[in-house]
DNA sequence: TTGTTACTATTTTTT
DNA sequence: ATAGTAACAA
């Protein structure tokens, strides 16, 4: 069915006549396209614009425009980064502009990356000029390092990560004399970050809200918070734009510079700027007027953190003059893929309408499969990734995208158990993990003794007797002298204020920082690193570790050394780690990818799988509860997001039967399901296709649709409704029989292994264990843990063998 | 000071 | 169920 290039999706939108034009306008754009496209085709005379050969009319169109405020309305796959990127060679190829001139900003360090290296396929060597290519906070950072006394801040000032930010709360909470169960410092964290979203500083809060935390007490919070910043001479995440939002609000001088200096200005993913990032930008266009935002408002799934749609809705009206242009055609997914997804967001009402097209062909439809519960979902998806595999696909064509991350528990017991190699993406980063944070506010110290926080977090890490009766002594002598804890330590040493073992501990460990310190100039920092690691007690503390993870603690504990060498000295790797929180380095293997639907955003697979489409987990009932039509409509995107990922293949499922919590909950389908349109979905119905074999259970635990599913089928004992209706149940049948049906896959490759009944055994996700049976390549271990698991054997290793 | 037990919250996540 | 945290006892 369909033409050869396949038009689909409506704009819907109840304003705008603009929106019905471009419905039209679609209708011709086959014919039109192809004429123009070929007028268009001919190189432009004079420059060497070869680069302009490769966009389609929308996308050069979009690039050309370089005069003025203009708003690229870039739908999933369309070529957004190609337009970001060419439109800046453009830039500098046309000598509008040098390469400093151009301020470019990102939300992630990677997209960051990303653009710098395309850009640089484009132009060559000149994107080292680009010094104005960042992240918001980056770019900020840069600003604020330079006019930093302008603000209350020195140079030099810290960056609080969000640990640090925790337990400054926490000690002003305790401060006020507030009960911290009722008040959690986590939660006031997350206001003051939503007040720092909004660009709204401590006397700039409507009082209603700031009245809502502490008693009516929220404001004075905020605003002591603020001060003990200044103090600490640190700035968390959220002031890195808010502090340099003010300097430009309060000095016009000094953004006069920089409206001077940044001739043209493009952002990436304007519809995930927050209101302060919004106010930033628009001060600065007020300079050249040039700025290009490139964004795509049916993608906006970061309400929740502060994103406002309403910023590329309001485009138009925000920059007079703007010019919007769309660009349509995607290049990624097939028809039916494209034709779904764009049903789906047409349910969506507040939105400025796209309708995307392909050229690829139609392709397959996007199935839509029942299952019985979480596990014979992940069952089922894991044996098509089998059976895609046997027919020649790369795993690494293939991703898992979930709604929330516990999703992921199910495929990767499945997963671990078929030894189907698989990456989680996202997660705690690698500058989140404790160990890492540990190493490196011993690093901090160093550097510099001043860093209370810093200090407050390792006193006692390792343990070494140094708990909080004794911190807090500390803390009392560094107020009354108002010096930083540091050097209120050095100086309670030679009292008799510590009992004697604690003073010897605390001098001990004063003296290490200061030998440390002496070594900066003298040592190689990766060296000194090592030092560090070693006298601190953190290898030995985590070697002493007898947790299974503590071997990978090690091991990134090293890696963090490793990452140390691109850097020149401690101090510029330190600049960088507050900053950059992301040091992705495993990539390697052919695996499948399990990740949140958020997470993949900007990222495309042949393969998508879609698990969890349920009322109350997809959409999410919080996000109904909290957001109401807002919410649904977000979540709405994140399906279309989710299905947009796919490039070949996309399967949507659900389950009867999720276990939330502990219990066990009936699932009906999500709405989402049923706003997939008809034509472009494959349905896989009823049990009447199983009959797989002796495990007809699990094959055919598949059922058109949840509500009318007879689920009794001959292996659907009735202990799942039981369950459901008493929810005592303390061996529920998944924890007891995990994989007894091991035997689907992994039968080609039953060779004996080196293991046998007895032997002790480490895996790397369960711990230690004992092997209790073998059966070809899978082992049967119980677990130290506690939990019996049936385990492919390349999985584990003899216990003490490093 | 450290280890134990009780209690609670549990979507999504960058910088 | 479970993990992470906070109060409590040794």
């Amino acid at each position: 069915m369909g033409p050869m290039l396949y038009l689909v999706g409506m704009a819907t939108s109840r304003k705008h006549s603009a929106n019905k034009s471009t419905i039209e306008a679609a209708g011709t754009a086959v014919a039109k396209r192809s004429i123009s496209e070929r007028a268009l085709g001919q190189p432009d005379p004079g420059h060497d614009t070869g680069y302009l050969d490769e966009l389609n009319v929308e996308q050069r169109a979009a690039v050309e425009a370089l005069d003025g405020p203009v708003l690229v309305l870039a739908g999933a796959g369309t070529g957004k980064t190609r337009v970001l990127t060419t439109r800046i060679a453009h830039i500098l190829s046309t000598g509008r502009a040098r390469p400093y001139e151009i301020l470019a900003v990102t939300f992630t360090n990677k997209a960051a990356r990303e653009m710098k290296q395309r850009v640089g396929q484009l132009i060559g060597g000149a994107v080292e000029g680009m010094t104005w290519l960042g992240t918001f906070h980056a770019i900020c950072v840069k600003v604020l390092r330079r006019h930093a006394e302008l603000v209350d801040l020195k140079s030099g000032f810290t960056i609080l990560d969000t640990d640090d930010q925790i337990r400054l709360l926490k000690q002003l909470i305790a401060a006020e004399n507030l009960d911290p169960k009722r008040w959690p410092a986590r939660q006031f964290a997350g206001l003051i970050d939503s007040w720092k979203n909004r660009g709204l500083r401590p006397d700039q809060v409507p009082a209603g809200e700031a009245a809502s935390f502490a008693n009516g007490r929220g404001k004075e919070l905020y605003s002591a918070y603020q001060t003990r910043l200044k103090e600490l001479n640190a700035a968390d995440f959220g002031d890195l734009l808010l502090e340099s939002l003010r300097l430009f609000q309060q000095n016009p001088d000094v953004l006069a510079i920089y409206q001077k200096r940044f001739r043209y200005m493009l952002v990436d993913e304007y519809q995930d700027t927050n209101v302060a990032q919004y106010l930033w930008l628009r001060l600065l266009a007020q300079g050249s007027a040039n700025v290009a935002c490139v964004g795509d408002d049916d993608q906006s799934i970061y309400g929740w953190r502060g994103a406002e749609v309403d910023n590329i809705l309001r485009f138009e009206k925000d920059f007079p003059g703007a010019r919007v242009f769309r660009v349509e055609q995607n290049y990624r997914s097939s028809g039916h893929i494209l034709a779904a997804a764009s049903g789906l967001i047409a349910h969506n009402r507040g939105r400025l309408g796209k309708s995307l097209f392909t050229a690829i062909g139609d392709g397959e439809r996007v199935g839509v499969e029942s299952h019985w519960d979480d596990e014979a979902e992940a069952r089922a998806i894991a044996e098509r990734i089998e059976e895609l595999r046997a027919a020649g696909h790369a795993l690494n064509e293939i991703a898992i995208l979930v709604r929330a991350s516990f999703q992921m528990r199910a495929f990767e017991d499945r997963f671990v158990t078929l030894g189907l190699p698989y990456r989680v993406i996202g997660g705690p980063r690698f500058y989140e993990r404790a160990e890492i944070r540990d190493a490196t506010a011993y690093f901090e110290i160093t550097l510099n003794p001043a860093n209370d926080l810093k200090f407050e977090r390792i006193a006692n890490t390792p343990k070494r007797g140094l708990g909080q009766a004794s911190l807090q002594k500390i803390q009392r002598h560094a107020k009354a002298r108002g010096i930083p804890i540091y050097f209120a330590a050095r100086e309670i040493i030679e009292t008799d204020e510590l009992g004697p073992r604690q003073r010897r501990t605390l001098a001990d460990l004063i003296a290490t920082f200061e030998r440390w310190r002496a070594l900066i100039d003298d040592l190689p920092h990766t060296e000194l690193a090592e030092l560090i690691l070693d006298e601190s007690g953190l290898t030995a503390m985590w070697q002493r570790d007898k947790s299974p993870q503590a071997h990978s603690r090690l091991e990134n504990l090293k890696e963090l050394v490793r990452f140390m060498e691109a850097f020149e000295s401690l101090a510029g790797f330190m600049e960088h780690v507050s900053l950059v929180m992301s040091a992705e380095s495993e990539s390697d293997g052919d695996r499948v990818s399990l990740m949140t639907l958020h997470a993949a955003k900007g990222l495309e697979f042949d393969t998508v799988f879609l698990p969890g489409w349920e009322e109350g987990l997809f959409p999410h009932q919080r996000a109904l509860d909290e957001s109401g039509l807002a919410g649904l409509e977000e979540e709405r995107r994140l399906a279309y997001v989710g299905l947009t990922r796919a490039r070949r293949r996309a399967q949507v499922c659900f389950a009867q039967n999720r276990r939330v919590h502990a219990l066990w909950q009936s699932a009906i389908a999500s709405r989402f399901v049923d706003e997939l349109p008809e034509d472009h979905v494959e349905v896989v119905e009823g049990p009447g296709g199983g009959g797989g074999g002796n495990f007809g259970g699990y094959a055919t635990s598949r059922f058109a649709n949840a509500g009318h599913g007879f689920g009794g089928s001959h292996h659907t004992p009735g202990w799942q409704r039981a369950q459901r209706h008493q929810k005592s149940a303390k061996t529920g049948g998944p924890r007891s029989s995990p994989t007894i049906e091991g035997e689907l896959v992994a039968a080609g490759d039953v060779s004996s292994t080196r293991f046998g009944a007895g032997e002790r055994v480490v895996h790397q996700k369960f711990g230690e264990g004992t092997i209790v049976e073998v059966d070809g390549n899978k082992l049967l271990i119980a677990f130290d843990g506690g939990s019996n698991k049936r385990v492919v054997a390349s999985f584990v290793q003899p216990a003490g063998s490093a």
